[in-house]
DNA sequence: ATGGTTGGTAGCCAA
């Protein structure tokens, strides 16, 4: 049977009710990972999720930043809540579909990381390499029981040049600097996974999921940035059949700044 | 070089 896996930075849940429903309607997926839900668990809105068709829900979210979720046509087991350098900061969840033996999947929101790619001066962008690499030794580690695993979400790092709109004028631009993508690309390697977006999306092709909100024109502009990822584990390789950035979702009325990106699985 | 917009939540911070 196909298995379809969204993953959406909703940039505030509540404000995203709208494009939930379109997101819904036009691609029915299965599981929908979240980030930047910027719910509290006890405000979270299950009531429409589950109307939309959603019954079974995994949210782990604070007041104001952060927030993830994972949204489930199918019954979610091992419920999983991860925390990160010592902060309870809601950025990882886990919840296993009782498909093909257990498949583990993951909805993650990795630090942006401020203005300034300096270390020394901003942070944010400290604490971003240093969840990056903390983030590589946990990828590296596959654990038994758990034979397939769909790791999506925001990772807020773009890898290849053809993941922005100008590799050369976002080398210093935070989500594309080479620092952070070194420590992307070591994660990616040691955990072994596939990209199951550019398994389907040639490298050569670009392809973005995030415009900013400050373009005056956002598509005109085109200035976009591939920062929604979904990986997979390599026995799931053969089994994608489809993936897709929902690129017309940035044009909706009150959108997120981010896209859906969808995966189908055959499992 | 700077500022541009959105969201949460209370006069800014984060993205």
């Amino acid at each position: 049977m196909a298995l379809s896996i969204t993953t959406w930075n909703v940039n505030s849940l509540r404000k995203r009710r709208d494009g939930l429903e379109g997101l819904v309607r036009l691609v029915e997926p299965d599981v929908i990972c979240l980030q930047e839900t910027k719910v509290r668990d006890e405000e979270f809105p299950s009531e429409w999720v589950k109307a939309l068709g959603y019954p079974h829900i995994h949210a782990h979210g604070m007041p104001g930043y952060n927030g993830v979720a994972i949204l489930s046509r199918h019954p979610l087991a091992r419920l999983s809540v991860r925390s990160w350098l010592s902060k309870n900061d809601c950025r990882h969840i886990s919840a296993t579909i009782p498909l093909a033996g257990g498949i583990e999947i993951h909805s993650v929101y990795i630090p942006a990381g401020g203005d300034v790619p300096d270390p020394t001066k901003n942070p944010r962008f400290a604490h971003k390499l240093g969840f990056l690499e903390a983030f590589g030794k946990w990828s590296g580690v596959r654990r038994r029981g758990s034979p397939h695993v769909v790791l999506t979400g925001d990772l807020n790092v773009a890898p290849l040049p053809t993941d922005v709109w100008s590799h050369e004028k976002l080398l210093s631009v935070v989500s594309h600097t080479p620092r952070e993508v070194e420590l992307f690309d070591r994660a990616f390697k040691a955990g072994r996974w596939v990209d199951a977006v550019r398994h389907v999306v040639p490298a050569e092709e670009r392809l973005y999921t995030w415009w900013s909100y400050r373009a005056p024109d956002w598509a005109k502009a085109d200035k976009g940035r591939r920062l929604d990822h979904v990986w997979v584990t390599p026995a799931l390789k053969p089994q994608i059949k489809w993936a897709s950035a929902l690129r017309e979702a940035r044009g909706w009325k009150t959108p997120s700044d981010h896209v859906p990106v969808t995966v189908v699985l055959e499992v």
